[in-house]
Order: C-alpha cells, then structure tokens, then sequence
RNA sequence: GCAGGGGUGGCAGAGCUUGGCCAAAUGCGGCGGGCUUAGGACCCGCUUCCUUUAGUGGAUGCAAGAGUUCAAAUCUCUUCCCCUGCACCA
C-alpha cells in the first residue's frame, strides 16, 4: 500500500530544499501562470482544488516541457466579508461559528477573531497550508495581500492610469441598502445569505385631465403603452399625491415608501380611491382614458397604478368585462398593438383566455395561466402593428419605445427588488436606494470595447467552448460601480471617502507577482506613480525614478527586468463563474494600461466540483474540507479525482468510491515498480512489442491531450488504461524487466503533473537520483507504434470469442469439453483477396484479380478462390483491411498456444489451411481461423 | 426575460468539430463463471428486445418532432426540459 502520507511530506520537503519552484529570471522561455488569488474568509475545501490543482498541473507540465515556470500566490483582502464575518462572530452568529468549527477552527482563535487583520492572516496561513500540503508548485516568496500597503500603491497607480485614460466616470447607481443601518447591504450582510435582486421598472405617466399632475404606472410592457384604454387601482389601495423629482404624482403610498430612498419625494395629501376614480388622464395618442377599478391590482406592487391594455392582457380584459356586466366601461373597446403572424386573433386575450380554456369570469390562477402564455408567445412572435414601429418584434420596440418615453419624460425609471422580501442581518427590510456621485469604471465605452475585442482575438480560451461566453461578457459589460462605502482595500483616488470596491482592485494584479518579492520592505510612500509607470510601461528612465522616488537604482532596474522577463507568456486561470465579471475586467483592464506585448495570452476556466453527487453546502453538511481530504485520503489520489474526474468545463465529482478507484489503480503501478527487480530481461517478444507500441502511443496522445488541456482524456489515458495494459501484459506472460522497466518510468514522468508525490516516489524507486518533478517529458518514438502488433492482440481477443462460443456450443452437443482445439489459419492467397474487397468494397474487384491469376500465387486455384471471393458478399461492409498476413497470424497462435488453452481450458493446436485436412478448413478468413474441437 | 452550457444505455460519462467501422469507449453497479476454506482483490463472460446447437440474423434505439442524405447520437429547423450567470457579491 502506498503511504500518501508520508510520501508526500517527504517529497514537499525535499522540493523546498531544492528551491524548486522558484521562479528567477533567465535566458530560458518564460511561462507565467496565475490562479485567482482566494478570500481568506473561510478554510478551503476540495472545491477549491479544481482551479488552484488545474493550475498547477499546468505549471508542472510546462515545467517538465522545458519552459521557466512562474506560479506565485496571493491572498485578496479586500471589500466586505470579512469585516462581516467579524461583526457575526461578535455577536456569536452559531451558523458560523458551528461552519468553522466543521473546519476544525480552534475555540480559542475564534475568541481572538475580533480584528479583520487578526481572521485575514489566520485564513491566509490555513490556506498557504493547504495548498503547500496539496502539493501546489507555487513560488512563495511572492506572497502578499491585497490589503497591505505597497499593493495600494500599485492600485492607486491603476486607477491613476484609467483616470488619465479617462475610463473613470460619475453618475447614479441602485444599491440594496438597509434604512436602519444606513448602509448597502450584500449577500453576506442578509439573513440566510440572499443576494438582494434589482430590477429596473419603467413607470409611464398619464397627465390627469384638467390638472397640473401625473399618474404613475409601472409596467413591463411599455409598448403596448398604445393600447391603453383606462387606468385601473384598486379600491382598498391608500394613495396620495407626491412631489417627485418637481412633478405632482399620484402614487400608492407604498410606492412612494419604495420611490423615497431613489429620487426626491415629498408628501403633498392624501387621495381616496373614491376620489382617484373621478379623474380622467389622457393617453399617449390623446385619447382620455377613465380610471376604474380593477380586482386583480395589487396594491404592493409597483405603484399601485396599473394601465389597461385590454387586447394583451387578459387581466385587463377581464376586469373591464366584468365592469360591463356592471353597466360601467361601457364605451371602451380594446386597442391592438401587434399581432402574431399567421393567428390574427381579433382580440388577442380573449383567446388566450380560451386556450387556457377560461373566460373574464375565470379564476385568477387560470386568468393568470392565459397571461403568461399570451406575454411568452407574443414576445416570440409577436410584431408590432402601431404606425411608426410595424413589423418590430417586441423586444425590439420595447427597447425603443422605452428609450422614447425616457426621452421625453413621459416615464420614469423605478427600481425594485425581485426577491421580496430580503432581511439585513439586523432585522429591517432591505430597499433599493439610488445613490447618486457613484464613481464608475466605464466598460462602455466604445473605443475600449473595440480594443478588448481586438485582444480577445488573440487570446486563447479554454475550454474552447467557454469562447462565447466571453464574446457575450465582453459586449455587455458595461459601467461598473467601482467605490465602496465600506470594506477592506484601496482609498479610491478621486473620492477618499470610498474605497475601491473588490473585484476592480484584481484586474491587472498578476503583473504585481514579477515585482512583489523585489519591492517587499521599501516604504510604500516611496512606491509612486513614476516607479509603477516605468517598470510596468517602460516610461521614463531609470535614474530620473531613482531620483524622484528615492528607491535606488539597482531595484528599480530588477523589478522592471522582472516585470519584462515574466509578462509576456501569461496564462490566468479561475472557475467558469468569473466570466462574466473578474476575466472579462481583467481582459479590459489590460488593454487600457498595459502594452500590446503584456496583453493576455491564454485564458483558461474550470468547473466546479461536487460532493457524492450533490452541490457542496453548509446545509448539506456535504464540505469537504481540503486538510481532511488530503488527511484522510493523500493530496494526490484527490488530486486526481477532482482535477481530472472531469472535462474542464464540468463539474467533477468527488466521491470515495472514485477515490478508491485512483488508489487501486495508483498502487498497481507502484506494486509494478516494486516488483521490477525480481524480473528478468530478455530478448523482446510479440508482446513486449505490444507494450512498447501501447506505451509510444499513450505518449503521444496524453501529451496531445494535455496540451489542450483535455485533463480528463489525459489521465484517462495515463492512469486507466496503463493499469488496464499492464494487466493484460502480465496476463499474456510478459516479463520482461526492461519493458516494463520503460514503461512504468514513462508512466510516472507523464503522471507527474497531476499526481506529483506518487510520481516522484516512482521515480525514485526506479533509481533515478534527479526530480520528477522538473524532468523532460516523454516524447513518443513513433517506430515503436504499430498498428499491425495491437491489431494482432484485438484479433487474438476475438479469436479467443469465437473460439468460445464455439466450444459452448459443442459441449451442449457432446456433451463434455473438448480434449484440445485445433486453429486453421486462413490460406495464403485469402489475405490479398479479403484486402482486395475490404478496400474497394466491391466483390467485382477481387473477382479480376482472381482472374488475372493473382500474380504472387500462381498455383492458386481459381475456383475455389472465386467462391470464397463471392461468399464475401455479406460481409462487405464490416471487412477491414490489415496488415496481418498468413504468417503473421500462424506465427501469433504458435506463440501465444499457451495463453489460448488457459483461456479455453484444453489444448491447443495450430495449422494452416494449405496443410490441413480438416472439412472446417475451407471456411477460415484471415483473422478468423477455421476451429476444429476434437473430444 | 436575456446570455452561456447541456439533455446518450441502471448510474456516471465519452462520442458529436471532420455523418458510415456506433447497440455506442471507459468506469461504477447488477448477473453468471473462474481463482479461493471464505471474503476482498484479480481474471473471463453477460448486462435493449427477439432469433440462432459453428463463430449469427433482425427489430427498436442516443429528450420529442420534422428535415437533409444512399447513410444521422453526429448536420438543419422547431418544441420541451435541466444547469449556470445576470453586476457591486467575492
């Protein structure tokens, strides 16, 4: 059994002694790889293995491809979390304290938990811990957070540069805030984690006949804003008249509760609902539309004002037939505004109202079924029938239209919360507020977006499917909040009162790793704009940065040889859920500060993993922490299986069983290599060979693989099928020590990256004295690969089928085994024939060769060949051609009688058909020799 | 709703880019057999249905439906369903 354990401690140790992983400048290529820094906010668990073990399999293989391998770590200290992870441990929140717990947290660190610094470095040491237990080949010595001092720097100096690129820009932005606390609430700052959802809402306004004010209604389908004929409100709703934004609006008073925190609104008086049914408003095309009563107005949403479009909503529809049943509403009839092809219904909701097989009578539920369908299959379909916009399909009028009325002021914009109702930790009710000054990053801004686009081209993606996602990311993205009013980080430039929020501080961090370990230790107050700008964008000149900063020479002029050396092939990597925000701001940000050359290279995104076949979580109780796993079980076989369990665009599953499934197959190959010095070497038989061939070839494709980072495939191929060719090797008899000598070496140089320790251990016992870790990695000898030697051994396999169900079928008519077996092997002259049909797929074709006397077999007798050739007819579609001839065949049974009677379990005799007297001669093809059981 | 990914045998999961060699790799599970005192491990076979006492033949089949083609899990269209993200959360 392998000791995980203790191989691993045994090789980390040596890799530290040896500075293995350090990357240093040189004359050799570069590669530098990195992976998203972590949030030292909580300990790690397998999950965080895929994208940190996809990394470092990657920064090994390209460490054993002879490149100069950079991969260094850092920890992301800034924003929220864990200022409220403090605020939750001081009031003793038990969720969280019972989750650290789960991680093994010692009661008396989570007493001293009351600093955010005191819990970051804690974090940061547990993680550093783990990933050097995980076997991580990173370079240390870079380690820095995001929170300390000369990072600040570097970051003021970023958002110098976008501010002078004038990337930076001012305006309004929606937040969840609480009105208790007074401050924006995140996930982490609700009960039960919610993430407050907003919504932008539009809110058409319909001047009120005769007076100087508007009612407000929201609505999701502005433009059927021509079809409205009436308001409706309901009649146990409370409104009142507001001054909004200078305009007299009446809103219910729970809009204005909401509206409050989003643009000026002062109370003017209330207005009853008997009140608000006299007015009369006017309509977009000047039409007055009367305000009734509709049963179905919710008073909670929106502005408790709904406008009525009778033709597309059953709703509305309904509320007025049921008025006319009253006697009221009597002069309003339904305005249409799009029509779906091909329907023309005269009156859309109304038979929408009947496919839901209901009427305006209808229950609300079955009322409601009619809407849905009609609003899904109308924006499908539909296409404006209003003058000015036909043959636009909904979408693309509502855009329009809603740009229309914003324009000119004939709407406002209102935001809600989707996901009502949200709690702040505190206990109020979460609202949306506008807050105004909000600083931007303007990811829209039309020149940028053009240039990202052009280095996204260049940009390798994987996988590659992930490839439009980013094109989608890229087009979207477009202003993006950048200062924070609370949390951890940066002091944005322009504003001091806010920091700079924590996505935005991580986007062109990577190219702080050359220089991190160099700057360590010189006062930040020194590290100014002019140092940055010179070592990352070669601006200036090395003496004058000396002078005006005082850092000296020497420094300045290593960092930027650094940065020069390391920023040019650059591989990031991270989980597919980063797309659309941190890569794709990462893509940006590099192409506004950063030259051409430093643009990035590779992208590289994975999935996520699961636990048993479930999304890992703090209710499922299912995290498995990373420590524990690796305790429990070796970093490497855990490695394995989540790494490499699934494509990278998967989800891998981590189970024990899969585990157990690495491990037996792990100590296999290491049981192989232990037992190396009992075996003996000699001349080289067919299945060493075999051996031979399936090990070039399983070079070549794992590197094939790797290379594009087909993790999966590449271990499959590495780990699975060397168990599954070594057992058959052992099966046939093979024994030759050199082979698998060869073999078993190859095998653990190509398993290296992925399951280091083991690897390294193999290595060593095979008696090599360097490290596996950075030795060369294989390449194939195609001469050893032969099609001809495997396809013997497939033909072999489906010999020994036949021959077996042959044998069944004789024992049930004799009655017992048969004594021995004898193989006829096909005649000569079969084989070319057979080709000759196999590779024309014409029967016709080996009858003319037949008749011109089949040059290379002059004593063939023409008869009989022509009716095997026509007996071939059948099989025309499923002959393949080989290389297989007679001798090969015969000589392949001879050698291998002793393997074929174990598996028959009686003798076994070989001849050929030209020697044969059997009557089952006759019948054999190459590749299927004539059987003859004897009793 | 928008965007991205996906739906394959008891399960997991390849294959679909470059249509035929695909009743569909591989692993797990199940069944039968071998080895064993026994279990585990290992080895062999079976694991859609029907047919077949000489190494078969046939039907159905890769979410559903339609199409292109001599030929489709693979290409096109439509529908249904699932997963992920949607912004200040890292």
């Amino acid at each position: 059994m392998i000791d995980y354990k203790g191989i691993e401690a045994k090789w980390q140790s040596e890799w530290d002694k040896a500075h293995l992983f350090e990357g240093n400048v040189s004359d050799r290529e570069s590669f530098f790889i990195t992976v998203a820094f972590p949030y030292p906010n909580a300990p790690q668990h397998i999950g965080h293995l895929r994208a940190y073990g996809t990394g470092d399999v990657i920064a090994r293989y390209k460490r054993m491809k002879g490149l100069n391998v950079l991969f260094p770590m850092a920890f992301h200290g800034t924003g929220t979390p864990i200022l409220a992870f403090a605020k939750r441990l001081k009031n003793n929140d038990a969720d969280l304290i019972n989750e650290l717990k789960m991680f093994h947290v010692p009661e008396e660190e989570l007493k001293k938990m009351t600093d955010p610094l005191y819990i970051a470095n804690y974090f940061v040491a547990e993680i550093e811990n783990g990933m050097r237990r995980a076997g991580y080949s990173i370079d240390w010595r870079r380690k820095f957070t995001s929170i300390e001092p000369f990072f600040s720097k570097f970051i003021e100096w970023q958002f110098k540069m976008l501010d002078d690129r004038r990337l930076l820009v001012k305006g309004r932005h929606p937040v969840g805030w609480c009105p208790n606390e007074n401050n924006a609430v995140g996930m982490h700052d609700t009960k039960h984690d919610v993430e407050p959802e907003i919504e932008k809402q539009i809110a058409i306004k319909f001047k009120v006949d005769g007076e100087e004010s508007y009612m407000a209604c929201t609505t999701y389908r502005p433009e059927t804003v021509f079809g409205v004929t009436n308001l409706f409100i309901n009649k146990e709703a409370s409104y009142a008249q507001y001054k909004v934004d200078g305009e007299v609006l009446y809103l219910s008073k729970a809009a204005a509760e909401i509206l409050k925190y989003q643009m000026g609104v002062e109370y003017i008086k209330d207005v009853p609902p008997q009140e608000m049914l006299q007015k009369r408003c006017i309509g977009i095309s000047g039409n007055a539309i009367p305000v009734l009563p509709g049963f179905f107005v919710n008073k909670e949403m929106g502005t408790g004002i709904v406008m009525s479009v009778p033709a597309h909503a059953p709703f509305d529809y309904s509320a007025i037939e049921r008025l006319k049943n009253e006697g009221q509403a009597t002069g309003i009839t339904p305005i249409k505004v799009l029509d779906i092809p091909g329907k023309g219904y005269p009156i859309p909701s109304l038979a929408y109202l009947k496919i839901a097989q209901t009427d305006a009578n209808g229950s609300f539920e079955d009322i409601e079924k009619a809407t849905k369908l009609e609003y899904k299959e109308e924006s499908h379909m539909g296409r404006m029938a209003i003058k000015g916009y036909e043959g636009l399909s909904e979408n693309e009028a509502r855009e329009r239209i809603t740009a229309e009325l914003l324009g000119k002021k004939q709407a406002i914009e209102m935001y809600i919360l989707v996901n009502l109702p949200v709690y702040c930790r505190c206990g109020y009710g979460v609202v949306v507020k506008v807050v105004d000054n909000q600083w931007f990053i303007n990811y829209g801004d039309k020149e940028w977006k053009e240039k990202t686009k052009r280095a996204f081209s260049n940009i390798k993606i994987l996988p590659v499917k992930s490839r439009k996602a980013f094109e989608s990311a890229i087009d979207w993205i477009d202003l993006r909040a950048v200062a924070r009013a609370q949390g951890l980080g940066t002091k944005f430039p322009l504003d001091n009162n806010y920091i700079i929020e924590s996505l935005s501080d991580s986007t062109i961090y990577m190219a702080f790793y050359t220089i991190s370990n160099i700057i360590r230790g010189i006062n930040p107050e020194n590290l100014k704009p002019e140092f940055f700008s010179y070592v990352f964008l070669n601006s200036g000149d090395s003496e004058s940065v000396s002078k005006s900063t005082g850092i000296d020479y020497e420094t300045i002029k290593r960092c930027r040889e650094s940065f020069d050396y390391w920023y040019v092939n650059t591989s990031r990597h991270s989980g597919v859920d980063l797309i659309f925000n941190h890569l794709t701001m990462y893509i940006y940000n590099h192409v506004a500060i950063l030259e051409e050359r430093r643009w990035p290279k590779q992208i590289v995104v994975n999935g996520s993993v699961l636990s048993e076949g479930e999304k890992m979580s703090k209710s499922l109780g299912n995290i498995v922490p990373l420590i524990d796993g690796i305790e429990k079980y070796g970093a490497d076989l855990i490695r394995f299986v989540v790494v490499a369990g699934a494509d990278l665009f998967s989800d891998s599953e981590f189970s024990a069983d899969a585990v157990k499934g690495v491990d037996e197959r792990m100590n296999f190959i290491y049981d192989t290599a232990r037992q190396l010095e009992s075996m003996e070497s000699s001349e080289l038989s067919h299945i060493d060979y075999w051996l031979y061939s399936k090990l070039n070839r399983k070079i070549r494709s794992a590197s094939e693989s790797i290379e594009e980072l087909e993790l999966r495939a590449y271990a499959t191929t590495v780990l699975y099928d060397s168990a599954i060719e070594l057992r058959r090797y052992f099966n046939r008899n093979g024994s030759n020590g050199i082979v698998v000598r060869d073999y078993v070496s190859a095998v653990s140089l190509l398993l290296s990256p992925i399951t280091p320790h083991v690897s390294e251990e193999l290595w060593h016992i095979l008696g090599n004295s360097s490290f596996a870790s950075v030795e060369k990695w294989p390449a194939p000898n195609p001469e050893m690969i032969s099609d001809k030697i495997e396809s013997e051994e497939l033909m072999l396999d489906s010999i020994i089928n036949d021959s077996k169900a042959i044998v069944e079928l004789m024992k049930r008519k004799h009655g017992s085994h048969p004594r021995s077996v004898k193989f006829i092997v096909a005649a000569k002259w079969k084989g070319p024939v057979t080709n000759i049909v196999a590779g024309s797929k014409k029967i016709s074709a080996a009858v003319d060769a037949i008749k011109k006397g089949m040059e290379d077999f002059k004593d063939l007798d023409k008869e009989k060949a022509m009716a095997y050739a026509t007996g071939l007819g059948k099989k025309v579609n499923s002959l393949q051609k080989t290389e297989v001839t007679q001798d090969d065949e015969y000589r392949m049974l001879s050698e291998s009688s002793g393997y074929l009677s174990s598996m028959l379990n009686c003798d076994v005799s070989v001849e050929r058909e030209e020697d044969s007297k059997s009557a089952r001669a006759n019948g054999a093809m190459p590749g299927r020799p004539a059987i003859e059981a004897v009793f």
